[in-house]
DNA sequence: TAAATTAAGTCAACAATGCTGACATATATT
DNA sequence: AATATATGTCAGCATTGTTGACTTAATTTA
């Protein structure tokens, strides 16, 4: 009862658990499952010496030949100098390519090389194989839920993003008129 | 069909899409899903001058009070460098306390405070309210699904620390016999 | 008990990727 | 002709990851 025992005045010494009414487990596991989702890129990129900020370009890109480099940054919310340091690596090294616009001819619309797309689609497989082997050992209905939930996790204003990925949506310019916020 | 028109002769402008065999769509969902994830965390802890790294190490210290220094290391897998620098931080600022290990007295058990305790619940409770709000809108098998896909999708060696994490598992010490791999 | 190992802390330096603010250039729009 | 927009670029900064080397204290082993 000396003060050797008062130490810590308040150190806590029980866990925070779901006791608290908090879902901790699902935290944790989007925190670990996405950790390891990345990490497979992140070692095929490090032998070029790229980063995840080079594999998300590429990756856009090639999703959405012809993108503008405005609508990238939209889909990226990033800044415009963030962008450009990766891109012009990736312009350099034979992985993109540039075009200016056709009808406006301010714009710059990025396209992958064959050698982009290649990589693109090695680094991709690689996630979607991790991903259809987690799916393998669970029920069908799986991939469904999953998916559902996921996208109820984004933002709305991000959604109409992610749905035109997928469905073909032109509509990139139209999504998010872009009141001028980010992309100083 | 004069040069100008092979200005970029390896231009590819039809898009990479499922038709690859690949499901761009959850491994577009989980980078979203997961940027907004965090970002709830990023406002709430700019005000303190704190980052994601700091948040990481509130909360797992507070998930298991008394945790050592190596062991939160190998939750975390980074060097020793990275936890030091923001370590030092919470210590300073009063969100975490060091005890002496009673058994090893190398050992620095690691204690969140109660002002560490509030800040990590205030925290988490936004996370779970943004999983639970997603939930909401979906059925409610949706939640088991979800968790199961995420553990599935974590590295093998990764998964009994999530487990430990939730049931009280006090074998931190035990996973991973640790080879000394990392923690240079 | 002496030697080796381990836990933790620290230093210096570097790399990737975010950020800001300012400014230039070409092109469109009003 | 004036203004606005799309892009590119410069300089500089912050966070968070990395390496490698070294110290101190405590434990374990030979």
């Amino acid at each position: 009862m000396t003060r050797k025992e008062v130490d810590s005045p308040d150190a806590i010494t029980f866990p925070m658990s779901e006791e608290d009414g908090i879902s901790f487990e699902l935290i944790e596991l989007l925190f670990f499952a996405y950790r390891d989702f990345v990490a497979d890129p992140d070692t095929m990129l490090a032998s070029l010496s790229y980063g995840r900020a080079h594999h998300r370009v590429l990756h856009f890109v090639n999703r959405r030949p012809g993108i503008t480099v405005a609508n990238l940054l939209d889909i990226l919310a990033i800044t415009k100098q963030s962008l450009a340091r990766v891109l012009k690596q990736l312009i350099e090294d034979g992985f993109i390519t540039q075009q200016q616009g056709d009808s406006d001819r301010r714009q710059r619309m990025l396209y992958p090389t064959v050698k982009g797309r290649e990589l693109a689609l090695e680094i991709s497989k690689c996630q979607a194989r991790r991903i259809e082997e987690a799916l393998q050992t669970l029920p069908p209905e799986t991939k469904q839920a999953s998916k559902a939930f996921l996208y109820a996790m984004i933002e709305p204003q991000g959604r109409p993003i992610v749905r035109s990925l997928n469905h073909g949506l032109e509509a990139l310019n139209v999504i998010e008129p872009a009141p001028s916020s980010r992309r100083k």
